[in-house]
DNA sequence: CGCGATTTGTGCCAGCGTTCACAAACGCCT
DNA sequence: AGGCGTTTGTGAACGCTGGCACAAATCGCG
């Protein structure tokens, strides 16, 4: 019955990545019915391993029963508990160009607890447009939309050279959060967080695997037919 | 002279990770007018170590000069290299959407070597639609698409509902290298390369972290000021 | 009530990735 | 030419992460 005192634990960061993917995984096991799902069954779901996903939801205390496996309604609740997502976290979007327009409109935050609350840009001519229920403001306005806002993480969608001046702007105002889009490094003060998505990495490192298939494949598969070369056993492919 | 047979050896995925952000540090430094760097500086601006990116770089074969540095230009030509960057990479994106259209128009694909070649979408009423250069065209044309226009590379952005049927379709027109941005774990054959990237479980983690430090911090911090408590020696944070 | 089938939780180990520390190599200056 | 400061490349230690395997625990059933 407590289940507030076991989180204060070190949990490995390794670990902390992968409780969103399971938790996505009970919300469509959740909505298929199940009552209860087993390690294997969670693991095969969201992509790893049986033993991984015991290791990793044991970290967060017993919440499983021998002989059945996790609840899966109260799984949901402990790792929505750990990640902190009971509580609602607004979120203000900065630079509001081709980027910053998507994720204004993108639904799979608003369904995971996250609320867009703000959008800023320093473009005078992006100024004022609205877009749904937000309106954009000037970022100059960032320290007071942070307060009334309440805003606890802040996503820079800008280009990459006016990145950091808007990182030093969102800590100066106090948000401690910062989900990077731009292709550049931040520096912040300890105690900050930033995580960086560059989509053109991730094609680069897919790349790296074409090559390296093209350079084993000496000439061939110059055209087309590449067809099933196989039944190839289907497997799971983890991020 | 040779270059070409150094990168057969088995790098590591996590240094293939950090390449194309070494690249991406290489080039400003360039553009700034660098003709050497030391790993010191380098890893300043990738974030990272100077003592992992110099254990990077010796995986690709020695190409610094001690005493003095790397030459960047030369380490931008082997980077690029290993990571098949010399190559005009085709891209396919599915899913005209929210995100799709954000995509379709990033500058950062077209900068870095990767040319989106095709657009797709299930949706009748969004087909025939105009972006730039290209028109959205229907998923049933996939196969042909990837063969005339040499796609390497799909891109997955629709809703997860679709994604797997999606992805299905890529493998049997011969696409080998996925990127999918929709909620879901995809079940690919062996051989075929994806990569994840899951918007909302980025504000996830973070979401933890200040959760974990709202604990941390019984009560404080309610109100305001946050102000800057104390010098904090900033510092580079990887992603 | 007891037994067998099932599944969790975890101790152990192997492999990978990171960091440290230093010898070897290079340029520059005298 | 030689010495000195600088920087690379790498061997070794360390910590983390993942996988295996199994004991403990639980349920269902006879």
């Amino acid at each position: 019955m407590d289940g507030v005192v076991a989180e204060f634990r070190a949990l490995s960061e390794a670990t902390v990545a992968r409780l969103p993917e399971y938790l996505r995984a009970l919300h469509m096991l959740a909505q298929a019915g199940h009552d209860t799902v087993s390690s294997e069954a969670l693991a095969n779901a969201s992509g790893v391993t049986s033993a991984k996903l015991r290791k990793d939801l044991s970290q967060l205390g017993s919440y499983g029963t021998r002989g059945v496996g996790y609840d899966v309604a109260l799984l949901v609740e402990q790792i929505e508990h750990v990640l902190g997502l009971t509580k609602r976290r607004n979120v203000a979007l900065i630079g509001i160009g081709n980027l910053g327009h998507a994720l204004a409109g993108y639904a799979g935050f608003a369904s995971r607890g996250f609320r867009i609350s703000a959008l800023l840009d320093a473009d005078p001519a992006r100024v004022g447009e609205r877009l749904g229920e937000l309106t954009v403001r000037h970022v100059d306005d960032l320290p007071e939309v942070v307060g009334t806002e309440r805003i606890a993480i802040g996503v820079i969608a800008t280009p990459a050279g006016a990145a950091q001046e808007v990182a030093n702007r969102l800590v100066a105002a106090g948000v401690r959060s910062i989900l990077n889009f731009a292709p550049c490094v931040l520096t912040v003060p300890e105690g900050v967080e930033v995580r960086n998505v560059d989509l053109a990495i991730e094609l680069q490192i897919l790349s790296f695997h074409e090559h390296r298939r093209e350079r084993a494949e000496p000439a061939s598969r110059a055209g087309l037919p590449p067809a099933s070369d196989g039944p190839g056993a289907p497997r799971v492919v983890r991020s």
